[in-house]
DNA sequence: TATGAATGAGGCTTCATTCAT
DNA sequence: GATGAATGAAGCCTCATTCAT
């Protein structure tokens, strides 16, 4: 028999979800420093203590919004190693092309998150946030790590790409994605011009150039 | 007959270069948030006070840190535009390679104010730093992106590489490094191993490739 | 039905009064510049933060002093005002020892505290106290200062005084009261004699002698 | 032998001068909390460490101030004595108003100078003045209050003025001529309109009223 | 579960004063 | 005498976190 959840579950699951809103436009618009757990209870339209209800910490609160990322880039990266290892009609360039199109579909879908996400990885955060927090966002990392590598393997085994490290490439093809983004949003901010997207789109099709050079497709 | 510097002068230049060796370590190994003024001043063994002599606040000093970056790639974009303009016997590939080098070179010269680089650029800070230390970097910046813009214009006019948006180009360039090198350091922080080098290099090549496709060179 | 004040705002009622007497307390013995938020705090049993709580800055904090200094003042002039128009028994002695009862009652109630509105008046402070305290305070001086004007009106109307300008009339005074209270105060602290009211009153009835020459009353 | 002064001594002389000036100018600017050394010695153009050549401490400078005012009121007084003793030919008014005189001649000198005055009876400052400085300025008050006193009594011996308390008197002269001041010229600054001296004479004129009521002259 | 007043450690910054030059 | 870099104590204020209600 299964469990239908009640309604106090739910409220909760709404909450919850309210301060995460709250806390990624807050964080977003002005920076971790200048970020309150006041103002983020303020714009969530809860008290300050039911923010400790859900979360344990600042830090807590602050890289749980990097796991909607962290999961949206593993959908589409299984979602490309499905059609990778089922689809006999795929070429080299729609490998490439497809983890550009995950990549900006999980972008599209919340662009400020990513930045978020970003200065995780750059290490801006070092404190102290909840083991279980950082522990479970670097074992996603790793896992979507992992499925790129495999993607590349089998395209390389399949002769859809040239030969290489394909660690490496799914370093270089994720390391260029937010490389990209985050050099073009930081002008897009100053000249209110976006070239986002065909920046990003000229550096992967420049890849594909590299990788299929004389291959099948 | 040369006016000498007097011993003020060089104990002035002194102590402020002992305060920004000690905030660049301090910074990079606590991070912003953990950085504190007197942990620097102890580390530069100077008064909390001296510091306020040299930098305006926290955030100030932080920023300067960008400055020798900024010039270095500033010194090497300038030398690459020299080299495209006199000198008829490179190729396409020197020339994309050349940025390569000159961001590598300053890359190497120091690695750890490469991530400070990043954080402003993402805008983590934005709080109060002194209008004239943002106004110096954002010039500083918006030179560079001008220089290496000329030069891929240059490029293209003399059919080195494929025609193209020359600040596109630039941009696909730097967001490209940046990128990878913040990809593989977080790697590097978790495996200790080193792909830094090789998967830019990787990219960069791969970038050639498409550019000068049917090129002479 | 009366809706009972909850236990939580007289809690909080409570807090900001303790704040308050202590802010007197401390300021009034070692002066604005000997006092620092950490003793008002211990003095009122609280936190530093609690203070924050209540007030924006030191500055605010010691300016909320002077609302009920200017409240009570306001109150008496009113009375008198009332007494004036309403009461036609009354000499111009009535109404200038009025002024002067008004006045004496409140610095009565609580001597130490008008030494913060003479600082107040001299400018000493400037800085950074919030907009809303300064223009209250402003707000409240204007106030009184018109229902002043208008009672020397009324009793010049009414041939209760001699005829003058009355707002240069209501300065006389309220300049004497203080100027008097404020030398007399400093020659009490350094001699232990207290001679204020009487000056006061002499130099009141000194007025009176002048204003109501050859009039009725 | 007149021994002649040294041109350094000239110099010296100069400079302190020249420190006083700045002081004022910017103790008035700023109020007594945000006046610091710095501004003091950028305004009189000599380092900070010059103004600890002339004064003891920034208390010390600050009342340094006073000096020039209560010299100032000293010589009117004596010259009023002087004249109340020997010259038979003088009224009640022309006492009374002779302190009104000495005050207001004073006070136009330098009417700046008054607030510091003011500022210092208030008693703002209570910090760490040499006491040097502190009795200097207490024994000249003093000296005043007393020659005031001595001028009201042979005034009053002579039946110039009504009986009384001539050191009540000497107060209530000096109090309102003060609390006048203080509150005209703080409307003064509000409204622009300055009332200062019609407001002082017509309370010193109410003063002559009553003490002359029915004497000669 | 939810609230928000209260805490208090700790940060940044100022500035009177000193002292080597 | 004069300078101004350096000191460091001390102040104001912030804010993550707690806890009584």
């Amino acid at each position: 028999m299964i469990k239908k959840r009640s309604l106090l579950e739910d409220k909760k699951e709404w909450t919850k979800k309210a301060i995460l809103t709250a806390a990624e436009k807050v964080f977003l618009e002005m920076g971790y420093v200048n970020t309150t757990i006041e103002k983020i209870a303020a714009e969530a339209r809860v008290s300050k203590g039911a923010i400790y209800l859900y979360f344990a910490s600042k830090d807590d609160l602050y890289l749980s919004l990097l796991m909607p990322v962290l999961e949206g880039v593993g959908r589409s990266l299984m979602e490309l190693e499905e059609k990778v290892t089922n689809d006999r009609s795929i070429s080299g360039k729609d490998v490439v092309m497809g983890f550009y199109q995950g990549f900006k579909t999980v972008y599209e879908a919340d662009p400020d998150i990513f930045s978020i996400m970003r200065a995780f990885q750059i290490g801006v955060l070092t404190s102290k946030m909840t083991e279980q927090s950082a522990s479970a966002i670097n074992r996603y990392a790793k896992r979507n790590s992992e499925v790129g590598r495999n993607i590349l393997a089998k395209a390389m085994a399949l002769n859809y790409i040239r030969e290489g490290n394909p660690a490496q490439l799914y370093n270089m093809f994720w390391g260029t994605f937010i490389g990209i983004v985050q050099l073009e949003e930081s002008k897009f901010r100053a000249t209110q011009k976006n070239y986002i997207f065909s920046t990003l789109e000229y550096a992967f099709l420049s890849m594909v150039d590299h990788l299929t050079n004389g291959r099948k497709g």
